[in-house]
DNA sequence: ATACATCCTGTAGTTACTACAGGAGCAAGC
DNA sequence: GCTTGCTCCTGTAGTAACTACAGGATGTAT
């Protein structure tokens, strides 16, 4: 059974003009077309714009999902590469939570030095400083 | 004393194209001339420059630092605007932090599922699965 | 038959910069 | 005085990963 693009859009979770996207940077192959003109796309389509989705959810750039693909395409062997690529990408949201619960704790600091009621915002005063 | 912009890029830590570039979007007022044509910044233009920096550290936005800097030009009752803005923006890295955590989960699942050696790989398996 | 939904292509906008290209001016050493 | 090299100038284009039209063709439901 295949679906037009709205369908393929609701079964992957990926949005219409994503998929095209997707398509003209060759990330997924070009959609088969319907006599018609207009693209059509199979389960085995749609699962390939699922994992897309699951892999930018996890944070995989698009370049990285394009060699994911590529190693799902061949058979064996690949299971370190694949790895490698993830942990490569772990490390960089492990890295970004650091940052961001860093940002959080200035920041929580920062709001309560700040009260209502005052002639200077100690806030600002805090971020100009020095 | 006044710097030039690559002295006033090294002060501020803000680097020199995005000191232009800030000045382009006016975020920051345009800085004044030399008689040669080349830019002059004072103490007061780095200090901007540098809350700017300090700022975007935090996780503003530029539109939200646009109003910050706005908001310290002005003089007194703005703490809580200033308040305001940054609760809003500590929820957003609160919220960005919690997405990662969640990322950060499910790779360290995926990753422990894939051991090297074997024909298939599991964590791609997964990843298409359903 | 008519209205509305869905699809098409192609282009431009988003965020916050960064990276040139091509040229001018300035400071230091010979 | 001249060359070398650094810093600066403007203006444009590229980055990541989409998103949002415009303008038009086709499909579906009543």
């Amino acid at each position: 059974m295949t679906h037009a693009i709205g369908n393929a859009a609701k079964l992957s979770g990926v949005n219409i003009e994503t998929i095209r996207y997707y398509e003209r940077e060759g990330i997924v192959p070009k959609a088969k077309r319907a006599e018609n003109g207009r693209r059509t796309y199979d389960e085995d389509a749609i699962s390939r714009l699922r994992f897309v989705k699951r892999c930018r959810e996890l944070g995989f750039a698009i370049v990285d999902i394009r060699t994911l693909l590529r190693l799902s395409d061949q058979d064996a062997g690949t299971c370190d590469e694949v790895r490698n690529l993830s942990e490569m990408n772990l490390a960089a949201v492990s890295a970004k939570i650091e940052d961001l619960v860093r940002m959080q704790n200035a920041l929580q600091e920062l709001i309560t030095s700040c009260r209502s009621g005052q002639t200077e915002c100690p806030m600002l005063r805090n971020l100009f400083a020095e």
